[in-house]
DNA sequence: GATGAATGAGGTTTCATTCAT
DNA sequence: TATGAATGAAACCTCATTCAT
């Protein structure tokens, strides 16, 4: 890939994620990547084609297969220990989202708005869930409905708990383990005394 | 109030939940209320004011005295069945959130990018959870720590269900009261072979 | 006269001696005033006409009779000694544009641009020029060339030192008698050691 | 420099010194000029920057190096005259003035109420008066007061003739060496009877 | 007399994008 | 490949002024 063309990939990341996809203007792109903004246009033939172009591979090419190959490694190893195989799957998530947090920024917030990546993460998610089937069976959720809840459930957990982390409260300290921990708890065993 | 005023406020939710905050232009807005593109701007010093002018009351009302209000009408009820009331507030929430659904889908959105719009959630949100210590101390988290964390899951359950069924899949028929009673059956006795 | 036309008018000085007559709103003018903008257009049709309003009392009834009469009464005091004379005027000119500077700030801004005003201004200057034709003529100069010489020099000399003091530098501690000693030294004696 | 860029400065000072800076519209530079409004904003990124830039060169020209090298090269052939060296100076300047005269009126109008521009000018004049110390010796002020005093002098009267000549009565026909040297007789020589 | 409301016209500036080099 | 130059369209916002109360 030509060297400028990363450049502008990686700055539009910074910028998209600080101030959005419209608050953005290629010209902050150009500036924060060093290049002229011309350049931007040769690699990509819109703004919006850059967006894309930043979100598709994460979304398809990283974030499906490596849950899927860890969960079905977890699953051969601790099959009866369903709770440990979740918590090493929303961890590892967890460490990803982290890893890009710019970049899960900007899904967070475009996908709302943009259907084209509302497709397309929907699109890379299904199969994901599929695959996923058994080792939720293993865990209780036995019908559709309750796998979706499950998903669901899981999904907004973890998601919660990013942006309560990363963007409401970024200052605080946060113990990943120990917040995952008490996730699973309310998970599994529910809250409260007779819970 | 001015009625034209009124006339842009009302403008302005429908034109930001159509086409999002920087998607809509004060024009577009002065045209759909049928006024001059002007009198937005003898009301609101600035666009992202008329936001924040049109997200306060609902952030308010969705959050502050409705929830508490009821809460405690509902505690002293059904003072022994907590789950009930957790049940009635989800779901009036949520009846809430359908109603002013553009809106809210705005805010999700803007507060992801718009430290205003952050903060005023945040200020609205802080005296709501003070108030509803009691309630939640019934249902079993005491320590401050497992307060957050409920607050938390709650919120995250409501607003996951709330994209999933509005925005990724509002052709679906959703029925509402059976989520939230799949929801408060995960919350109070967790899932799992003998959940 | 109204008392909020008294306030406008008041407001509008300031307003316009501080950010030029084009730089200043309308608004700004009432803000400063304490009053509601509609107000000064109904004492002043239009904002240009406020404008000439507050100019032309100052340059009318006050700076031609004064400066006459003041002349003709030193002239009988003092006819012999035509520097003392001119001291005094020199003195009380300044004294007067002191006392008035945002306004004198203001005319000479707008004069080189607006017409109107300059017209104005030449208008209300000749007469005084006529009538002072008899104390010129003892200092020295008696062709209309060099008494039209004599004025645009007294002019310049006192414009140029107040735009100093008032406006370049304004912090600086002026002596305004030494410096009108200064000018007169030049004025009647040349510089320099062969002056 | 870029070929529109040109442009847009010409067009700029021949609107500015036909309607003055406030009463100039970007669109009317541009539709002079012959280019896109944006154009001028590739270029200058205010409005306010595109007077600086074009009142910087013309400042510098007119104080500066031209006085400065005139005066020392004067100063050689006509040591014992400074009265020879001041008419050449205060001629070519006043050439200059003239030559610009357009903009020269937008300078004097603008710096009464933008300080950015009156810095510039200070600057500019700064280095220039204390290269001219040792001329200035010669002509008689020695001390730093006088010195100062002489440069608001002449100034002064460079100043008033050309408002007098350029903008009060620019229909008149004037005789440039002729008011110089009225102004130096006075200057030199002072008025009075004896004068 | 006083003003809040309202606005058409127009201001400066920004934007995504094209093109010549 | 890379970019400075260029721009039409449109953005947000301001202005002097009118009018109903």
């Amino acid at each position: 890939m030509a060297p400028k063309k990363r450049l502008a990939i990686l700055a539009a990341l910074d910028c998209f994620s600080e101030t959005g996809f419209d608050g953005t203007s290629t010209k902050m792109i150009a500036q924060r990547a060093g290049i002229g903004e011309a350049t931007i246009f040769r690699h990509f033939p819109t703004k919006r084609d850059l967006l894309l172009r930043l979100a598709a591979p994460v979304i398809r090419h990283i974030l499906t297969p490596a849950a899927e190959q860890q969960a079905v490694a977890l699953l051969d190893q601790h099959r009866d220990e369903p709770r440990l195989i979740l918590r090493e799957v929303m961890l590892s998530r967890l460490a990803f989202m982290t890893h890009y947090e710019p970049l899960v920024r900007i899904l967070f917030q475009e996908a709302l708005v943009n259907r084209e990546l509302r497709d397309l993460i929907v699109a890379e998610a299904t199969p994901l869930f599929q695959q996923l089937t058994e080792v939720v069976g293993i865990m209780g959720p036995v019908t559709p409905t309750d796998r979706e809840r499950f998903f669901r459930t899981v999904g907004s957990l973890i998601a919660g708990y990013f942006i309560h982390r990363s963007i409401l409260q970024p200052e605080r300290d946060w113990d990943d383990a120990a917040e995952v921990d008490g996730m699973l708890a309310i998970l599994f065993d529910g809250i409260g005394p007779k819970g």
